[in-house]
DNA sequence: CATGAATGAGGTTTCATTCAT
DNA sequence: AATGAATGAAACCTCATTCAT
């Protein structure tokens, strides 16, 4: 490996230290009371050295979220991109999130923040980046899919769809994390539970 | 009427002056970036004058919520009490609600970004506090009843459950207020929405 | 007096404090060097207090001049303003510069630092702010007359004897201070010489 | 040529690269906002390399003034050192000095931005290091020497006939500078005016 | 010797909270 | 009781300088 490798590779090693420490400290304590020497100190780097690598603290954050989600997206795109069966696709659609979210537990606090709420609202919120549109569109075209195929109703609004699906994946994801102490139950288990309150709802059959 | 009970009752006309300008600043701006001179000014008080009646910022923005909260909990108990049908008394929840969270958009934003995420996290946040709870515990109750006469299933766990439904309702607002703009539709009228949602979920029957 | 009146005239005295310290703290370290706890210390306020009535660094520094300038120019204008004869005029103007320049050392200081050089080069620099083109224009202006009464040659380009006429009684005035230590010497007693240099210069009659 | 001569070489060519630069980039940003990297950048060094050839950025820059100052002395001393009328001489100083700034405008900029001001009073100012006294002392001495020869008059303090002199010199070069834009007028035919009126003043004849 | 990433001190600025009037 | 000026802690960010490679 060339020098220039090493180098290039030792600057993303260094980058991903930071991101990952940021990570951390953002789930722990929020956006704003997060601070760039806590983020430095858990990467064990001075102050300076996260501004080599990001250009701010907005940018810090914002990359973060777009990094994991790219991720996330490219997961999910995989895993379902060859499946035909649309009911298959949500299920593994809803199975890989679980899954993503499970492991990326600090990731998930922040994304979960960051999506509701005012607290960001002037400033560039993620879902308004371009990755955070396209897991949208990409979630839409799941469903829309769903629809041709008469696995869901068409007479929802698709948008509307969209947004209940992804916080049923939130809201079960989250309650989770809060119960979580203790005991061992692992989230990719309530997949079943999300699928079928998503399509079936809660009624009594 | 004497004039101990004239100065209490100015004392308390202030007092909701202030939370109501408190109400408007935090929808506007979010906790961080909301300050208490930005409050004080809205409510044509002195800065001073806030700390007369509530101790800090988070104890104001802490009663702010809880009485919204209480509020709202009134509200719902009051319509739904003496309902005895459990599917009327749940359109009869979902009703009430949106129609509380349209009258009071300013206090929804607050609520939405207070109840997910961790920007709050360290700090008491408001689903821990006793209104809260006693907001999760009707809402379970009602949906406890539902699984009793046989409405919904008892199959699933009634927390969930109650997570579920409350994040149904809040996302169909958020997403309600995000495209409001130059639409006529009022919330109100996504009852149906929210409640087949709900208990038949998305699937095409 | 009311009470209105008494705020105001305290707010008026902060704020010349400040603008006092400010002086002495710019004259001796220069704007880079100078901090704003610096000047808020030697004004005996707190660090937060200097930005309640001055926006930035920046705008202290720039007000401080502006209301300086000001006050040298009102000094000018009154005291050569009736006079007909531009001679007499020019040693009065002169006689007054020095005057103001021996009462006001530490203003002079960052008078002469703000006009030349390039330290501040990009940033809006004194001469170009309304107060020092107004004593630019009127500098220039008296010259204009003495031109007229012919008591300078017109063969000079206006804007060129300005800037020597300018730097003159700066020169004298900086180097005064200079050797000031020890000597008794007054700034006012060089007016004859500066007067004599800028008529006559260094030649032998 | 020796490896050690050859050595010695390239290190002179590399800290004069170092001081052109510095010399560039302290002209258009001046000391302060100057920074290192800047510097070594436009030299197309590393920033370290810069520490090898100077002590730290103070030191560069007392250096960078020193080595101009000493080509300005050894011009004006070598072209006026023959010269015995007194005022002939001093109109060759005049004619080198304007010819010195006009090819050295950026020395120029630093060189009128140290000269006056007290941004950098606490430090060693370039007037007070070994070079700039000696400018100043020949200075002096052509002044002297024209005394002498009762070309200037003995009546004026030499010192002050000096600083004014200098400053003479300063201003038309500065002010040539700024209006410069577009006019192709040259610095070297203002010498006639710089000698007019240091000898004869702005007077009408 | 040359490099440039890493460092952390130090500057500006904001704002929750206090307190004299 | 009401005020709002004053405070100073604490955050973000820059950059001179060092040092491992």
């Amino acid at each position: 490996m060339s020098v220039l490798n090493r180098k290039e590779r030792d600057r993303q090693l260094r980058r991903s230290d930071i991101l990952r420490a940021a990570e951390h400290i953002f789930a722990l304590k929020g956006y704003h009371k997060a601070t760039i020497r806590d983020i430095a100190k858990e990467a064990q780097y001075g102050t300076g050295t996260v501004y080599l690598h990001f250009k701010n603290k907005h940018a810090l954050y914002f990359v973060l979220l777009e990094e994991k989600l790219k991720h996330l997206l490219s997961v999910i795109k995989e895993k379902t991109g060859q499946v035909k069966d649309a009911r298959k696709k949500l299920e593994i659609f809803i199975l890989e999130g679980l899954t993503f979210f499970e492991e990326n537990q600090d990731f998930f606090q922040i994304f979960a923040s960051d999506s509701e709420g005012s607290e960001l609202y002037a400033e560039a919120r993620v879902f308004k980046s371009p990755i955070g549109l396209q897991l949208q569109e990409y979630t839409a075209s799941v469903l829309k899919e769903a629809q041709s195929q008469e696995v869901i109703s068409s007479s929802f609004d698709l948008e509307q769809l969209c947004d209940v699906f992804t916080s049923l994946l939130k809201t079960i994801t989250l309650k989770w994390l809060q119960r979580k102490e203790g005991k061992g139950e692992n989230l990719v288990g309530l997949s079943e539970v999300v699928l079928k309150l998503f399509l079936y709802g809660a009624a009594n059959k």
